[in-house]
DNA sequence: CTAAAACCTGACGTTGACGTCAGAGGCAAG
DNA sequence: CTTGCCTCTGACGTCAACGTCAGGTTTTAG
């Protein structure tokens, strides 16, 4: 498929896709004419590579980690970046815990004290799903200790 | 306090909390000669903004939610804010999750397949350690309700 | 065949939270 | 007094992941 396809599939900008082949994280086929061509193995590619943007690693880091992604291998080097980083990531996985946890102290403090208020509405937005825990990941790094 | 002992309590740089109070976060009182200087609650108000500002919120949003940390009360309009800020960070903690589960996923197949380490017994305990999370967060999100 | 739509390669612009440098003034000690 | 450290106000630099514009070529729809 072509470039446009490809941005439409994955969401992300034109732009953004020519920046991963300039970072060597997308390689791409060229036409004659120099338009780039891609698999549909792309789409999986992109999604993986906007995860880990998504997670702050850099392209210099993900240009690292990409290949033991894909090829289960792993240079000592290699793995302890990925240790490095997977470290990172609880680490600011618990900030963020903190921070949100914060905010919830903070809300309901504002909505006991605005409780005459007609406003029982905050509770349905707060029950939108999701699943993160600290008590596990608190498990999961002392385990390896 | 002056502006370098704030600077070594809190770990942030002399340059931050000068940016910091341009961005009005952080109110500062003037000596004669226009020396900043600061109480001693200043520490634990530099740590929730260094705590928000890790957890991504922005200068702006920090300003405005600053308010209702302090005093425990909000305007309809910050009150929107903090959920959405909270809704924000309960999604990138999701995401942080499903990357760093991608990483161990790596880890552990590089592991394996140098399964002449010995550290592929504490990466075969931590395996074991996960899945006990929806429960925490579902007790969270009917607890208040 | 033609016009619109998509693509190409540079190359400069953006944003936020600071880093860093320059030049000048303030503050306790010997 | 002066040495040395701290502080001040600008103001420009940084870095990363793109956005955006310019000017030209290729592909596709009618």
């Amino acid at each position: 498929m072509r470039i446009g396809e490809l941005a439409e599939k994955t969401g992300v900008s034109v732009r953004a896709l020519r920046y991963y082949e300039e970072q060597q994280l997308l390689p791409a086929l060229r036409s004659e004419s120099g338009q780039r061509h891609y698999p549909d193995s792309a789409v999986e590619r992109v999604n993986l590579i906007q995860q880990l943007y998504a997670a702050g690693l850099a392209s210099k880091a993900i240009l690292e980690l990409l290949p033991c992604v894909d090829a289960g291998v792993s240079t000592p080097e290699s793995m302890a970046r990925l240790v490095a980083e997977r470290d990172r990531i609880n680490l600011q996985i618990d900030g963020l815990i903190a921070a949100r946890d914060r905010l919830d102290a903070v809300i309901a403090a504002a909505s006991d004290s605005a409780s005459s208020c007609s406003s029982a509405r905050v509770d349905a937005q707060r029950r939108t799903a999701r699943c993160s825990s600290a008590r596990v990941d608190a498990q999961r790094r002392t385990a390896r200790s």
